[in-house]
DNA sequence: AAATTACTTGCAAACGTTTTCGTTTTGTGC
DNA sequence: GCACAAAACGAAAACGTTTGCAAGTAATTT
């Protein structure tokens, strides 16, 4: 059906191997050979076959970046940058969507087992840290966005706790002393992380914490309503929240507008990942912006540079964070 | 490096054509071969290398989504869709990010004809009718979200002329006389569908259609702040506008509570795709829901039947629309 | 003029599967 | 016992590439 090799050698008049040579530009061909061989190449639109090209070199050249969920804004940003480190080195990337199940993650991390794609990264992962390791020990494997204790596995993110700790410390520095925190329950490390920089902002400033303070939700926009209701029927209600994602600051502005009419509690609210939502609504959130970008790039490009050095470079890239303050601070 | 076939076979002391045809469960295996193969394949922890497979079969059972953007929850809703249906049947989905530039697509669109994927489908497209035929005629493409003129494609959509007619006689009938409307410029032909909608609604309720009521710029959501300074400096301004997408009509509305302080002018909106923002911000966003799951789903089921039946069934289809109300209208 | 070197090519093996074809074994009915 | 079908399996070709090897030709050196 499709056109081969051996018909562009028929036409030019050579073998395959020379086809081969020209389109790989490894060792000598004669010129006239060479012009024949990309004519024939052109009028008969040939295009090379990756099954067969990866079967024998044993690489496709495709990178996977398997992602909870599309359609979050943040996670675009990342692939931007994975996409624009992979195009500079001959790579393409696919994305896969895992919906947070391990076993979509597990069916699309066989593509490597399958030889299918190169190396993959984890924009976030629900599979234990053995688990990630054994992949990473037999496979090209990275983590970025998620770092996940106990996984020997090249990760690129952002200092959660310090970015929190920055973030609650703005907070404190505004006048506040009553400070909720909207965190996710489970084994989000990144929750984890920013929770201790809450804790580590409190204690420098010598506020005490207060377990009511802390609502334990998830990372999804109805979990931040559920932290406005109850925040609001606080007897001794914080000031201002903490969030560690925008959306749960968003469903708690959006939950007070609605309360409104029926004079609500309103709250200062601070969020985490500068998506771009958070510029579009009114007031605009204050936030902690990660590199996104960067992040993605960074992964990509170690991930690819271990691939031919075969060096074993930093396990933990930490990249910096920055702080955007809107209104609703 | 990795464990193959052939040492499967050896171990489990038969050929590796029957451990083939116990991996495909093809034609006769012995029930004692049959258990000896399964341990030797657990014991190795072998995985079929799909490059090898799919160079024999020449399929490979992956299909791939190409999208102009990631970080849509539109297009996220459209591809749990496709992956749904494609899992259904056996196919895994992968996703490629053209970022709207037609050298990215035509990039992705060639692992059609390196055969590392079995099909294609294209969520909207800068490429020319041409180009998509010759696409097409080759290989298994089909579109989804968004129609081409003159494109012989399958094309799964939903009726964007029919949803403006509407989604603007709902505006009518709530008594607006004086509609705007905010739409894109260029080839987007939902763009224009929905033009055309805005424009039968209005005549048939005996509306004149007025120049200055139509905006013309982009789906992005700084095209929306523009929107609202032009029609907020019109000296006879519309009391409601249409908007072609749900970013647009949160722009409008965002503006309107930044210029309030000074006295600006309030429009009621409507816009178009029931994006998760709509329905996050305050006031919510009365819009057209598109069924983007179902867009997705049958795009795939269609693609799919028509590789096996290979029959040529409907090119053309359209999926019904909602219209959701919120406080936007 | 011989010997080296530099180019230029083709042959054939290899990559890991699937599948056709044919052969051997087993079972069944007479 | 014999014929014949069914069951079970192996050998080898095929899919489309890349690449080591060897060999051929042309250009350069001695």
């Amino acid at each position: 059906m499709a056109v081969t090799m051996k018909e562009v050698a028929e036409r030019a008049g050579v073998s395959v191997a020379t086809v081969s040579r020209v389109l790989n530009g490894t060792t000598y061909v004669a010129p006239e050979a060479a012009e024949r061989i990309n004519n024939a190449i052109k009028e008969l639109g040939y295009s090379p076959n990756f099954l067969g090209r990866g079967l024998r070199k044993s690489e496709t050249k495709i990178l996977l970046a398997i992602i909870p969920t599309a359609g979050h804004s943040f996670y675009n940003d990342v692939l931007m940058g994975m996409q624009d480190a992979a195009a500079s080195h001959g790579y393409d990337l696919l994305i896969g969507v895992s919906g947070d199940s391990t076993a979509a993650e597990r069916r699309l991390l066989s593509m490597l087992e399958n030889k299918i794609v190169d190396a993959a990264v984890l924009l976030g992962t629900k599979m234990t840290p053995a688990e990630l390791n054994t992949y990473a020990a037999n496979f090209n494997l990275a983590l970025a966005c998620e770092r996940i204790p106990g996984a020997d596995v090249l990760t690129v993110t952002v200092d959660d706790e310090e970015a929190a700790y920055a973030a609650v410390s703005l907070i404190i520095k505004k006048g506040h002393r009553k400070i909720g925190l909207v965190t996710a329950a489970g084994t989000a490390v990144s929750a984890v992380d920013r929770k201790n920089g809450y804790e580590k902002a409190l204690s420098d400033a010598e506020i005490t914490y207060r377990e009511e303070y802390v609502f334990m939700g998830s990372y999804a926009y109805e979990s931040g309503t559920a932290a406005y209701r109850y925040f609001a029927r606080l007897i001794d209600p914080p000031t201002a929240i903490f969030c560690i994602s925008d959306l749960l600051a968003a469903a708690i502005l959006k939950s007070y507008t609605i309360d409104n009419a029926r004079g609500g509690q309103y709250f200062k609210v601070m969020g985490f990942d500068d998506i771009q939502l958070s510029g579009m609504i009114t007031p605009g959130i204050t936030t902690v912006s990660q590199p996104s970008y960067d992040i993605g790039h960074t992964v990509i490009e170690k991930l690819i540079s271990r691939r031919s050095e075969n060096s074993v470079n930093t396990k933990h890239i930490k990249l910096p964070f920055r702080i955007i303050e809107r209104e609703s601070l």
